[in-house]
DNA sequence: CCGGTCCAGAAAAACGTTTCAAATTTGACC
DNA sequence: GGTCAAATTTGAAACGTTTTTCTGGACCGG
């Protein structure tokens, strides 16, 4: 069943293999009525071309990976919800991996769509060493990178400035009257909570408290909540590294009948939904999350469809202070946005 | 670069083509001395074998492919984390297509998969309407549905049910002495809105109130909120149709000086992360999302691996009441879990 | 020492497309 | 009606595997 193929389609509209080919990819190069013929006969058929053959015929496929450091995070959920938009419209399907944060994952995965021979690769890598993409860009798999600033200028990459969302974010801190800051924050080892620091400490002007937890989850941040209680004094203001720590740090906080924002602001990063529909809404520091993962896909697509007039980018978005209620210290609810 | 074929690792190893092919494919029929010596020309080539070619000849590709509603619904999340787990696992990788709730997106998406020759395919139908389906299956291609009923026993689904769950949730709310009750829901297109409510009012002996709104978010909730306050008395209890519509009650009601649960109590489905994250916590029907996503792919993979002695099976999962906060009227915050 | 059995490995034929040079048709123009 | 160039279409050779059929020994019992 259904093993219809391209020949049978050829015989029933009465031309030859290579006709039909050409009606399926280069439509334009075929006489209407011809064209008409093959494309009744291949509705009649119900012909559903074997993307395989294709591909190994052609040596490239309609397909791309995307390699995620946790599907569970509502922040990389919209970065995939941008990134199949853009693929699924150009035609392409979309190849999801998850590393969960294992590097050893990372790389069974990368294996896999390289025997797939994906087109290119997204990808949020799990660490900073990077000389697997470099293999393959080697393959002729064109790589770029998510959330990630490229190291060097002969490959594409998408980012949001973290030292800047930084620095906003403490500056708007001190702006609403904090005086002492903690910064909580998931394992310094990643390159997007080191550099929130750097710019959180940069607008401080001096070192920040820190409370490093071993993961970015709400539990985590109830966690750092005790944590913070059980330290003696608290702060004026919290800022975390996500938003889903922060989250978590407010309900741990006002379990513990510490009132946000009124004793401690809480500020956090991302601006997932959540962040706003929580009971007391999260000032939140906003990335352009879908737009990442859909420039994204367009960068990897334009290299992979126009490789001699592609020019690789360093696209570097701009984080942006969404302020809600939980850093509305004296002010109250005066405007709540979504 | 890369272009390193069989035959190169053939040629390499002093062998012929059909045993590198043995090596990769059955290890075990082939001898110890000439496997090493192929393994390791494999590795001093870096050889890769061409996915493509190997699914075209042998007829069946490792790939399936994944059909959610919604790749923004943390339910759908941790479904598709279930998923990817079980089939990186075993080797398979998972192309991912969200329908976004469009039906012509979803058939689309299918057409794709179906060129990408996957060994099946995991779906949460958007609609009621399943013929598409047995086209694919028609086609030789393994369907598993997911939270979705099977219709006819010569198929596989994976489903939760959802009459059950909403006679537990209003079983709940009555228990704790709710009287008056409204039903919070999205489309009752939709089979589980429907099925929901179902149970609800089988537990609570006659039809219940319903707001029904266009979609299932924090947004869509708030909304309903407003609506629930402008229509006159508050109910004692809240029945939402899932957690995002029920944090963004919450928040509503909050907003507008309602209590929960003094005033009003409240009850989601789905208990997604931030059911226990936010602020009130919130009490939930928690659905065995993760082992949906799991147990599906184990059904669909033991149907093409074994379709020999597979037999379909149609897995009804039970849902758990989650008690949290937001209906403890007056026990107050007594012990929360997570 | 011989005939038969087995086993490891070899050789060649697919799988269903795309591609490209060659062949054919079409159309314009004199 | 004939000629030439342009436009279409054809046909066969790949693409890199897997699979099936064979072959040449090694091994065994008699």
């Amino acid at each position: 069943m259904s093993d219809v193929g391209i020949r049978d389609v050829a015989a029933r509209a009465g031309v030859s293999p290579g006709t039909v080919s050409n009606v399926l990819n280069r439509p334009e190069k075929v006489s209407p009525a011809t064209r008409a013929k093959v494309e009744a006969a291949v509705r009649e058929l119900g012909f559903v071309r074997h993307g395989s053959a294709s591909t190994l015929r052609a040596g490239h496929s309609k397909t791309i990976g995307l390699s995620v450091i946790d599907i569970g995070n509502p922040f990389f959920t919209d970065v995939t919800a941008g990134v199949e938009e853009v693929a699924s419209d150009l035609g392409y399907a979309v190849i999801l991996s998850n590393s969960a944060g294992s590097r050893a994952k990372e790389e069974r995965n990368l294996l896999v769509l390289a025997e797939q021979r994906v087109r290119g690769v997204l990808i949020t890598p799990s660490d900073e060493d990077l000389d697997r993409l470099d293999r393959l860009r080697a393959r002729g798999i064109a790589v770029v990178l998510v959330d990630h600033p490229a190291h060097c200028p002969d490959q594409c990459s998408v980012a949001v400035n973290d030292i800047g969302g930084g620095m906003t974010a403490v500056r708007h801190l001190t702006d609403t009257g904090a005086k002492s800051i903690v910064y909580v924050t998931g394992p310094l080892t990643i390159r997007q909570c080191l550099d929130r620091r750097a710019g959180a400490e940069r607008a401080y002007g001096r070192p920040l408290p820190v409370i490093e937890m071993a993961a970015m989850t709400p539990r985590a941040g109830q966690q750092a909540a005790e944590k913070l209680l059980s330290e003696g004094d608290l702060p004026d203001a919290v800022f975390c590294a996500n938003d889903l720590l922060a989250l978590g740090l407010m309900r741990g906080l006002t379990h513990a009948g510490v009132r946000v924002p009124g004793d401690v602001a809480v500020i956090g990063y991302d601006d997932i939904d959540f962040a706003a529909a929580s009971a007391v809404s999260l000032t939140s520091i906003r990335q352009p999350t879908h737009q990442l993962g859909r420039v994204a896909t367009e960068l990897l697509l334009d290299e992979c469809d126009n490789p001699a007039t592609h020019a690789h980018q360093q696209i570097m978005f701009q984080p942006e202070l969404v302020v809600r209620e939980s850093t509305q210290g004296q002010a109250g609810r005066a405007s709540f946005d979504r």
